[in-house]
Parts: C-alpha cells; structure tokens; sequence
DNA sequence: ACCGTGACTGACG
DNA sequence: ACGTCAGCCACGG
C-alpha cells in the first residue's frame, strides 16, 4: 500500500519522466497513478509541485493541449516560453501538433 | 466532520 | 460542432 502514501510524490515521479521536448496530460498521469477520475488532484498536486524544481509541470497541459495552468507560473507566458523553449509551438495558449508531442506514461 | 475550491474529463442536449 | 452539467479526488478553512 504505498499507492496511499504520498500522491503528489507519485504525481511528481511520472512528470519526471516526461522526456524532453514531450509533454503528457493530467488524465494520463491520473491514470498511470490508478486514479482516472482523479485528473483534477493531479492539477492540484502540480501547485504543490511549484517547489519541486525537478518537476517541469510545463510539460502538464489539459487533454487538448491547451496551457490552463499557465497563470500558476511567475509569469503569464512563463509556462508558454519553457514549451517553446522545448521546441514546442503555442498558438492562443495551446500546443500546436500536441498528439506529435504527446507522451504517455501509461505506455 | 462539513463545505467550498480547483492546473480535469467525459457525457448530454 | 458548441456550450453546459455532473462526477471525481485531495486539501484548506
């Protein structure tokens, strides 16, 4: 029973993983965690993640690609510039060719 | 212990 | 295709 132990670590564990120039969705994480319905805690724990330097929760975004949590970083375009950073596209707050850049934990 | 909030998702009309 | 509703889990007050 270490699945109860601490979710956010779990959370924190898989958005490590993510590889470079990659990004995956909080559904994905939830489920790789074993708790599918639980995509809105996965958000929650990327607050929390704000401290976990080793955490780049820019590579977090909704299933559609699209950067909700943007306005959780320093700045406004903060989360937009690191994806871009990755060579990823951004157009109207969302990842451009996002199924191309789409990394899933689960596989 | 109860209620409200939230970086979500899927289903319905 | 688009907008709206409900469910789900964890945390803080």
């Amino acid at each position: 029973m270490q699945q109860q132990n601490d979710f956010f670590e779990r959370v924190y564990e898989v958005v490590r993983q993510i590889p470079f120039g990659k990004v995956t969705t909080y559904g994905s994480i939830a489920k790789y965690l074993g708790a599918a319905k639980s995509a809105r805690t996965v958000g929650y724990a990327m607050n929390a993640a704000h401290a976990k330097p080793d955490v780049p929760a820019h590579r977090v975004v909704n299933r559609i690609g699209l950067l909700t949590g943007k306005h959780h970083f320093g700045g406004i375009n903060t989360m937009q510039q690191l994806l871009e950073a990755e060579g990823h596209v951004i157009v109207d707050d969302q990842i451009q060719q996002f199924d191309a850049v789409f990394w899933n934990p689960n596989a």
